[in-house]
DNA sequence: ACCTTATCTTACTCCGTAGTAAGTTTACTC
DNA sequence: GAGTAAACTTACTACGGAGTAAGATAAGGT
């Protein structure tokens, strides 16, 4: 059995164990065993339980990221794309769950590599998403330019709403990833408009309107 | 050094070493020195490691909730009591801080017990608001009634967006929870009162494809 | 046939740390 | 001032699991 498709082979089972149990709590002799090849196997290939654990993390952050700029980068809108991009986003959701999952937030258990690796995949999906939005909204409103803060503020909303609501679609398997993007860009996007033309919420009673 | 107060103690040590380290990578010997006492005080009054953390997430989700649960209490239309809620919410991040990393990230990596905890806490803080947004839809639009489903999915959206807000504050340190909370509100309930009058985002065509 | 390199195994070592046994001091009661 | 209970300590044990040493097998290459 040659190297490359040992390794993948390993990092296929460490990805499920890893988003069964945990970093912690889940041990090499399992995913050897249940790769059914011995623990030194892995040592060889991968060094140590950090280095396989980044190399789950690189595999899989890279595809979730290759799906979501690919669906980002076709033509359009820039609205158009940032939905393609959460098309994209929950359908990698949908049909890699456990991928998912070891992405997901396990930062803060970790290592320094490994919680750098995971803070700069969130971050670069982060700038990603604050691009499409600030130019999304540059071409809605041609006169309105938003601040690289607030763009970075909407994005930390959205990706935040992206990421809670993989919860939700866990509890509603019958919703499409389409229909689900659909849902939270009106949610938001229909608002932003209307804010940027000057209709504010706030918390003083303004009644009657509407 | 009555136990009431020693208990607090440890439990003060352990917030900050659980947030710093992660569950597993915190030893007790390590909380047991920083709080200037010897390790079987804390299994004398803890029970073991997991009954420590729990001690913590129980004694800092009670405190959260209290704040948030008083905050929507208040006076005032749902949607004013949600904004209060999301102030109360900030606030306390902003306030607790390693109080809130504990709660925050760690449920993936924890016993059985400790992790239905966690996803406990989280349903009821979705449960509030989304009767919240439910209830804030029904005053601002009579007609329109918000099924469950979407109440959910909104809820699911907010608390998410928020939970992630809490990394650009942290980035943002000037800006108060009221802001914040501000932002927050206007990025989602402005568009929300639109979307219900009908006024939809949909994906614009793209000539040959679709 | 012999050497080398890659794949793979059994059978360990070693360490961190959760948890405990047994004993000590302080303080309060009767 | 003996009895006792709470607050507290030192000094262990036990064990899971990360990582390794040493060697087996198989497949070319010369």
């Amino acid at each position: 059995m040659p190297r490359e498709v040992r390794e993948q082979q390993i990092i296929d089972v460490a990805i499920q164990v890893f988003a069964k149990r945990g970093y912690h709590a889940a041990s090499v002799d399992e995913i050897a065993e249940l790769a059914g090849i011995s623990k030194p196997m892995v040592y060889l290939y991968l060094d140590s339980k950090e280095g396989l654990f980044l190399a789950c993390l690189r595999r899989e952050a890279d595809r979730l990221m290759a799906a979501f700029q690919e669906a980002a980068r076709d033509g359009g809108t820039p609205e158009r794309r940032l939905h393609a991009a959460l098309v994209a986003f929950f359908g990698f959701v949908a049909g890699s769950r456990d991928s998912w999952v070891v992405l997901h937030r396990q930062a803060s258990e970790l290592s320094e590599a490994i919680a750098a690796a995971v803070a700069e995949a969130r971050r670069a999906v982060m700038a990603q998403v604050a691009g499409l939005v600030r130019h999304g909204i540059a071409e809605a409103d041609g006169k309105v330019q938003l601040g690289d803060e607030d763009a970075d503020f909407v994005a930390h909303a959205l990706v935040g709403a992206a990421d809670s609501l993989t919860d939700w679609m866990e509890r509603h398997p019958n919703q499409s990833p389409e229909g689900i993007a659909l849902r939270l860009m009106n949610m938001v996007w229909v608002g932003m408009s209307h804010v940027l033309e000057g209709e504010t919420w706030a918390p003083s009673p303004v009644r009657g309107e509407d």
